[in-house]
DNA sequence: AAATAAAGCTACTAATTGGTAACATTCAAG
DNA sequence: CTTGAATGTTACCAATTAGTAGCTTTATTT
């Protein structure tokens, strides 16, 4: 094992300890929210102490940057790795089902719905922004391409089926539903989806059958 | 001016104070959310000191309980007045209508949407959790009614229907076509409801001209 | 083995927040 | 006018939290 490798090591074990503080703090992110998840509380999830937090990421703020910034990545990586010939609308109800599968298991929406003080955190982090404008722009393509093959409402604007689509891959009711309704996560993705397309009024559902 | 007259004028006093306490928290409540909402932000905003506030609510968890109570009030008066012959999916749309007003306007959905803090300390008020569950009651038989009269749509479970016309009460697209977009209110309502009732897909919208 | 560097922790600091004690002011009763 | 009650405030308390100083432990280098 020469040198390099073992600097190599070394760097496997800060980028693993790295993981587990993000993973950690996507969890708790998403049990608590932004406002009452506490450094104490991360520490104590990794089996660190507070301080050493600190060690990877200089503040609370940059903690939860990254974490957010992480899961952008992966929404992007995803919707990359969709095949070339796939409908656009396709696309959107993928990536929605994507997303909720991601909270249902734990996870976080991978945009902040309404909190505004993590909004304004987020906003002060090219990277973060960077990284959300790109996402935008992808989805707003996509819902023209769509809009353009009759797949979604041209009585919509672009804007309004995006920042919808948004809050829908943060819909409160999929926890309602989780807590108090006697769905299995495939049924909950499914009325997700028909809600998101079709809506509740009376018409046509477009179930798409979960993946 | 009898005694009584001014004893009266005593507990009008206290009771204008106690609205004015009431105001001051849901408008911060819609500003800052629950977590970062302060008792001291309370005081300020109505021009007492924080100590005063004790003298009509016990606590800053009852003080938030209240004015969700008199958010549920409103709604549950709202609908009371709606009338008779409205047809059932008309009386969602029109609640939806005022709640998302109620919100332009500087308000409160009327039912919180993700906060699970909110919702643990709401839930410990017999008063509130009585008046969310009647509430619910009349919007779940407005809803079967609507499904009869094919309003809505019939593949979707009550619950669905239910908890995501509740979190279009409070949906975070409207911040943001608010704050990013170049609509008055009135476009935002309108485009809310066709979201709700017809979703983002390519179907037959179902505007409802704007009171 | 000794010295140095890196990693990690305990203890601490400053600031904030919900709520209270004690004091001050105003109002009402005698 | 004096006294007592009611209302309101300043100052304070205890607990919490982000972040840091200084100490400890572990790993690496000489």
């Amino acid at each position: 094992m020469s040198v390099l490798g073992k600097l190599r090591f070394k760097d496997q074990a800060f980028k693993l300890r790295e993981d587990a503080i993000l993973d950690a703090t996507t969890k708790l992110l998403a049990a608590k929210g932004f406002d009452l998840i506490t450094m104490d509380d991360v520490a104590e999830e990794v089996g660190l102490s507070k301080p050493s937090l600190y060690k990877h990421f200089k503040s609370k703020e940059d903690l939860v940057t990254e974490a957010m910034i992480r899961l952008l990545d992966g929404a992007l990586a995803y919707l990359d790795e969709l095949p070339a010939e796939m409908a656009p609308v396709e696309r959107l109800k993928s990536l929605l089902e994507w997303a909720l599968r991601v909270r249902l298991a734990g996870g976080l929406p991978f945009l902040p719905s309404t909190n505004t003080h993590v909004r304004a955190v987020l906003t002060q982090s090219l990277r973060y922004v960077t990284r959300a404008l790109k996402l935008n722009r992808q989805l707003d393509a996509i819902v023209t391409d769509a809009k353009r093959k009759a797949e979604l409402s041209s009585a919509l604007p672009n804007d309004v089926i995006l920042f919808s689509y948004y809050a829908r891959t943060c819909d409160p009711a999929v926890e309602y539903l989780r807590l108090f309704g006697k769905y299995d996560d495939d049924a909950i993705v499914l009325h997700m989806q028909v809600v998101c397309f079709a809506g509740i009024g009376a018409g046509s559902p477009q179930p798409r059958q979960p993946g």
